[in-house]
DNA sequence: GCCCTTCTAAACCGATCGGTCTACAAAATA
DNA sequence: TATTTTGTAGACCGATCGGTTTAGAAGGGC
């Protein structure tokens, strides 16, 4: 039997390794076995190996949240922006089922093999977020400790949710920090 | 040459390498090159090998955190207990130049071999806290996510500061939080 | 002095690591 | 149908993995 796939699917079920395992837990074989795809197929597709994985499943987290939260925080009306900003990440972190592979890459040594998609991938959301409150009205010299609250508030409840392994952490954390983002803007 | 070490001093030197690297980022020779100790002096010590290691390093952190901060929260006056918390974890983590081992291993899969002392590290921290705050006279339904948001976000500030490599988004959120817990007990 | 425990050093082991290679099946092109 | 392209399967490679073992140096008790 053979299953075809597209590089897109391979990145996808990548990611998902790399995600519960980080990248030095994530072996060639646990990848094969977790992904069902062959060795042949993975370096078919990521001629650069382990390395070139991560950078392509990095590239990729980053580009969705640049479509689903970047981008509208930096161009369209600053409210319902920050409001699509909740519900996404809401949806992508399923409701703290899973973590944050950036953040998760952040905090060993293989935060200097990919230091700069890392500290890309925050400092836009956080220049973003502070632009959008700037625009909503918030003092220029408040917005940016808002957003980095804010940046820091989900990933620190992602950690907090995945070691008491209670997802009702994250799900009690997420509306509360979006009231208090709120309450300075109105 | 016959330096001669004690299982303390040791455990201080591996818990630095797990640190830096994480449980599977830490190799037996990355461990020996960095500690200056034999694969002989560590088997000395730790017979268990790296997961002995590993749980003696959380088991040495935890007590770090138990003697400065959980034991004083539960027993001391609120207000000095919770402010020589605050005090205690800007010195632990160095301003944001050290991160929590214990936050990093709760992210990949190694969670799943340390699960207990990881989790119990967390649910003794919020609920000490949380107590402390009770004790304050904070109401009993706000205090416990007070205590989860303070707590929460220590280890956010942390990932924020190691991925961006700016460790004054550590130095500037710390002070923020403790403002904030301290606006709900006044 | 002597022994015996404590601790260090490093050679060594099988298993697993990341990565390469050959062989070939299925689609696509013609 | 013949040919090329695309993707899959897995045997295979040297290097490194975590762990064991042997050998011996340092220090305390006698």
């Amino acid at each position: 039997m053979r299953t075809v796939f597209e590089k897109t699917d391979a990145i996808a079920l990548v990611a998902e390794v790399f995600r519960e395992c980080g990248y030095e837990g994530a072996s060639m074989s646990t990848i094969t076995a977790r992904t069902r795809l062959s060795k042949g197929s993975l370096y078919h597709f990521f001629p650069g190996g382990k390395e070139e994985m991560a950078a392509e499943v990095l590239a990729h987290v980053d580009a969705w949240f640049a479509r689903e939260i970047f981008v509208p925080l930096e161009t369209a009306e600053p409210r319902a922006a920050i409001a699509q900003m909740w519900t996404a990440v809401d949806d992508y972190f399923r409701s703290g089922k899973r973590i944050c592979l950036i953040g998760a890459f952040a905090l060993d040594e293989t935060r200097d093999r990919f230091a700069r998609p890392i500290r890309s991938y925050f400092e836009r959301w956080t220049n973003a977020l502070e632009a959008a409150l700037i625009c909503d009205g918030v003092p220029a010299g408040h917005a940016k400790q808002l957003a980095e609250d804010a940046v820091a508030g989900i990933q620190g409840a992602l950690v907090l949710a995945r070691a008491m392994a209670d997802e009702t952490v994250f799900e009690r954390s997420l509306p509360r920090m979006r009231l208090r983002l709120a309450s300075h803007t109105t």
